[in-house]
RNA sequence: GGAGAGGUGGCAGAGUGGUCGAAUGCGUCCGACUUGAAAUCGGAUGUCCCAAAAGGACCGUGGGUUCGAAUCCCACCCUCUCCGCCA
């Protein structure tokens, strides 16, 4: 969420940032609700503050020995009377103008950072880097898609799994379903190595966790609900552990939290019909270990740069080939002031797909989640800047792994990090 | 599912109609004592809105009673304990 006094003084600017994300933002209505609201609050406190007066000074003359139904008392009775209409018409007035903006803020995206470049789509994203081009496979025209391998060796199930949900969703079998859990554990072992400290949380989240996060009120569809509770199915470890904090005063000095989560991720993919209909790339659930810090405002860009190195040490550590993606302002996730993306080398495609997302939400997240620190000494607090980072989709890598460790003869190698994991050298 | 208890400041915990934004303890900060530290003593210390003063809001949430509500009434949410069931 934006702040909205930050709108209300620097409005040419944050309207001009938020411009460059494209898209059309309703900033001057906001700014003239609050002018309303604004106004309302004067009189209100005013009139609040009298109404306290009389209530005091009834209660002193009472003390005082005055006649409790004498006349001096019924007169200030009767003021208190008229004080508390005038605020019965008042306060419903402000609280829904209150309402109103918080109904249109918590539709606004995240400002973008100067850093990040302006661009309309995914087609204006900036390539940083790439790693790994004397692992790319010799012979790409003779590899088979991830999912034919997968179904060929029988680790992959996608038509019973249709069966037992719908499509979009996959059965890991036999050494599948190993592969799956030494991913997550290799890729934990990894990160808590490096500081991170493991977090599972709860899969089913409240409206309140989503909204803080960012998921809701906009993207609503995107999720799957709970019709009879207030409970959704979390479509990213970045919700529950972002409201891990929520509605907390931290204190700097245990700052920086450094947090990685495995989790599943429940997603409707409404909206994306037909695209990616085969394989493990886009499915209504799939495991992911997920990254997260919060950290102080002036840390936030180092701890972002190191976010992304540590999602790329996975892929180094599997030796898979990839690029870095920096997104530009028409491609940025609604919470998110810049993004890289890792994306994996896909042969059969002959393409690089997302595997990794890592944004810094600045302070935006932690608005909507009320999540701040203290200084230990001064005064008043501050919010927190949060960073979020796949660390990796689970599911992907397994498919850049079945493409990538593909052989002529069909068999799949194990990089060489999930031996242990796995006790062997061929799947 | 049945019965009961409870939700108060960073934490613990008092407060059952006005003098309560809220005792006390812990924690934290400043100072004194000390070579230094601990202990001890003195003082300070909630958050939010408003540019700020003044003022206002906030004792789980939302309503109600009252001149006045942390305190009384209603509804809801959540937590805990016991019983039952159960991974």
């Amino acid at each position: 969420m934006l702040d909205l006094k930050t709108i209300r003084q620097n409005f040419d600017t944050v309207q001009a940032t938020l411009n460059r994300r494209g898209g059309n933002y309703d900033l001057p209505t906001v700014i003239d609700l609050d002018q309303q609201q604004r106004e309302i609050e004067g009189t209100r406190s005013q009139l609040q503050a009298r109404s306290n007066e009389i209530g005091k000074s009834v209660g002193q003359k009472i003390r005082e020995g005055a006649d409790p139904k004498g006349p001096e008392v019924a007169a200030l009775r009767e003021e208190g009377n008229q004080v508390k209409a005038q605020l019965g018409e008042l306060e419903p007035q402000e609280r829904e103008l209150k309402a109103q903006i918080e109904a249109i803020l918590l539709g606004i995206p995240n400002l973008p950072s100067e850093t990040t470049p302006d661009g309309k789509d995914e087609s204006e994203n900036v390539e940083v880097r790439r790693w790994g081009d004397e692992h790319l496979p010799k012979d790409s025209a003779a590899l088979k898609p991830h999912w034919e391998v997968g179904e060929g060796m029988g680790i992959l199930n996608f038509e019973r799994s249709a069966k037992i949900a719908q499509s979009r969703f996959v059965a890991l079998m036999g050494v599948g379903a190993a592969l799956e859990r030494a991913l997550i554990t290799y890729m934990l072992d990894r990160h808590t190595r490096h500081g991170y400290t493991e977090v599972i949380p709860p899969y089913l989240v409240n409206t309140a966790s989503l909204t803080a996060s960012g998921q809701l009120p906009k993207f609503a569809e995107e999720s799957f609900q709970c019709k009879n509770d207030d409970l959704w199915l979390s479509p990213t470890a970045e919700v529950p552990v972002t409201n891990l904090h929520r509605d907390e005063i931290l204190t700097a000095a245990e700052l920086p939290f450094h947090y990685c989560s495995f989790t599943p991720c429940f997603r409707r993919e409404a909206g994306s019909y037909g695209r990616d209909t085969r394989g493990l790339i886009r499915l209504h659930q799939f495991n992911k270990v997920e990254m997260y810090k919060f950290v102080r405002p002036e840390t936030s860009e180092d701890e972002h740069q190191a976010l992304v190195k540590d999602a790329e040490a996975i892929l180094q550590g599997l030796k898979l080939p990839y690029r870095v993606i920096e997104l530009c302002t028409g491609d940025l996730g609604f919470s998110a002031n810049k993004t890289y993306d890792l994306e994996v080398w896909m042969p059969s495609s002959g393409t690089y797909r997302e595997i990794s997302s890592c944004s810094n939400c600045g302070d935006y997240q932690a608005r909507r989640a009320n999540i701040r620190f203290k200084e230990t000494g001064k005064k008043g607090t501050q919010f927190v800047h949060t960073l979020n980072g796949s660390g990796l989709a689970i599911g992907r890598t397994m498919a850049a792994i079945l493409e990538n460790y593909q052989q002529p003869d069909g068999s799949v190698q194990v990089p060489e990090v999930l031996q242990p994991y796995l006790n062997r050298e061929w799947l």
